[in-house]
DNA sequence: TGTACATCAGTGAACGCGCGTTCACTGATGTAC
DNA sequence: TGTACATCAGTGAACGCGCGTTCACTGATGTAC
């Protein structure tokens, strides 16, 4: 292998922890082995280990990496009450319930996440936590403080939602989760 | 071995079912193997195939079960509203977040139910769809066919608040959200 | 009443496989002289 | 300018282990005679 710029090792660090996040969205953390994980990002099983020190290492990476990013989602909406508006209706639409590899990691790994090891969880605390910030902000930009409370159940609503509609055998009732979804949460944030 | 009553057999089964259901919800379907299962159930790793045709066959028995006693539960609660509040109380009680083996298989399970193969998805349709009548019967006696929109909503903010306050590492905030899980599932209800 | 046999829930060892992890090695590059 | 060496990201085979699954066997009982 060629001698790379100073970056290239952490470029492919990024590399792995991006694909782990989809493959851990599409199949499950448990159901996701070393060897495919490495092989999504182009490379082969034995490289795993020059980057994290486990695989729970990695798990609290990906988690860390997949909040920032929905985080960072947040800036890119209409401001205030509308961008809130906007979300609702992509989180809750079908394109996502269908997509989880590129979708929301609370909708697709909550559960898993609350089984995992203290440092997966602290990960994903903290960015739960700006992930409220976000949405009180937007509920009462003025007060955000009071609005957390609400904030929690709005979140709450749109993951446990999207987790029901794909647990759903039968589109026509996923479907009509999502829409009743739709309306619950735009009925909520009032 | 004797041979047993006729039903032994069935009864044998069920324990395993039960015990799996316990299982599946503390660690995981994916991180529950069928020697341990067997082994909770006071049996051999060997006697599993005299019962279920594979682990998966399994799965879509203990989902259809847990979600039956899940159903069952709502004909001990107190008549209409009363009863439903006493439901969130405890649903999104300490109690219940700490003790996921006996507790709701939704917020235990729902994202890996929705990876599951067909059968299991069925299993777990059925169920739901039993739940949210139980509650759009008890939000509205008169109109339970329009209420059923609003039984998804308070339904899925129930699941999605017990996974997350499961998924917070420190408990002040795990706590908290519990406590204001309860002040948005009674709002929304009114 | 006593013996031989059929039943069948459950045992426990073994199967191939993929898991997470380790490690001796590769080979393209930059550096030293 | 050309050659020898150090670097180090990545390779790929191997480790022990637990997975889901199979199967020859056990042994306590009820039944047949």
């Amino acid at each position: 292998m060629a001698r790379y710029a100073k970056e290239h090792k952490q470029v492919t660090r990024q590399r792995i922890i991006e694909q782990a996040g989809r493959r851990f969205k599409q199949d499950g953390i448990d159901g996701s082995g070393i060897s495919t994980l490495m092989s999504d990002a182009g490379l082969t099983n034995g490289a795993f280990y020059a980057h994290f020190a486990s695989k729970d290492d990695l798990v609290a990476n990906v988690v860390a990496a997949e909040l920032r990013s929905q985080v960072a989602m947040y800036d890119t909406l209409r401001p205030g009450r509308l961008g809130l508006e906007d979300l609702i209706r992509e989180y809750l639409s079908p394109g996502h319930r269908d997509e989880p590899g590129t979708g929301c990691p609370s909708a697709a790994l909550l559960d898993e996440i609350g089984r995992c090891e203290d440092a997966t969880k602290e990960a994903y605390s903290e960015g739960a936590k700006a992930i409220l910030e976000e949405i009180a902000a937007r509920l009462a930009p003025g007060d955000p403080k009071s609005a957390r409370g609400k904030a929690i159940g709005l979140f709450s609503m749109m993951v446990g939602t999207v987790q029901l509609s794909r647990a759903l055998s039968d589109q026509k009732s996923a479907d009509e989760v999502l829409e009743q979804g739709i309306e619950n949460a735009l009925a909520f944030m009032r």
